[in-house]
DNA sequence: TGAATGATTTACT
DNA sequence: GTAAATCATTCAA
């Protein structure tokens, strides 16, 4: 990308990333507790254009396979689904509408297939190389407000399939301040999902600007 | 083998 | 506000 890249960390971001790495056993719980608890959490995404991070301050759950929502919904066990029913502490990485990377959380025991869905950061560190992949002003909320402009970002695609989130690789997650107050509401964008669309499994922080905006389709309901 | 669709974003009227 | 972009995955046949 650019060529001007990386910067050296400056001295808050060495701060931000000195923190200690969430262990697996955060995520060997309940999805809606990893789901709701990882709001505040730092993730690291660090490869040779450089080391971006962020506050993630929004992410939902998703319960395979009773909930209709999710992709592992009736048991589902696909290339595609695979990472869900391994250990905890991984990535789950999806492509949706022919254009967008999605990044999950594995979370829950060894053969549930559940996930969170990362669905807004605040940047911390690399501001710059996010605004150079988004390809607009850092300043900007919509350079990481949503689940598919966070992967455009952080560069998170299908090579991150399965990463270990549990250690200092390409990808992983620290302990953050937690946010003052959580808030919760329904999903978005899983209609399809009859009564299970209805269940407040998205939680966020109110606070932050970098939440996702509804779509308009949202606004009306 | 083919058709439908989606855990969205962006551009445009 | 609406629509286009764009393709892996899924399911039916």
């Amino acid at each position: 990308m650019s060529e001007a890249l990386p910067l050296e960390p400056n001295r808050a971001e060495r701060s931000v990333l000195a923190g200690k790495l969430v262990t697996r056993t955060f995520y060997s719980r309940p999805v809606l507790e990893v789901a709701r608890q990882c709001i505040g959490k730092v993730l690291v995404r660090s490869n040779p254009q450089g080391v971006v991070a962020g506050r993630i301050v929004e992410a939902e759950a998703y319960r395979g396979p009773e909930d209709r929502a999710a992709h592992s919904f009736g048991g589902r066990r696909t290339r595609r689904t695979e990472a869900m029913f391994g250990r905890a502490g991984v990535a789950y990485v999806f492509f949706v509408y022919g254009m967008h990377w999605h990044l999950n959380l594995v979370a829950g025991n060894v053969g549930e297939p559940h996930a969170v869905l990362i669905r807004g950061v605040e940047p911390l560190v690399g501001v710059e190389l996010m605004a150079a992949r988004r390809k607009m002003d850092a300043k900007r909320d919509a350079l990481t407000n949503g689940p598919g402009k966070l992967c455009v970002a952080f560069a998170i695609t299908g090579d991150d399939y399965g990463a270990d989130l549990c250690r200092r690789g390409p990808l992983y997650l620290l302990e953050g301040p937690a946010p003052r107050r959580i808030a919760r509401s329904p999903r978005i964008g899983v209609d399809y999902a009859g009564s299970w669309a209805a269940r407040p499994w998205r939680f966020f922080d109110p606070t932050s600007r970098y939440v996702s905006k509804p779509r308009p389709a949202q606004r009306l309901a």
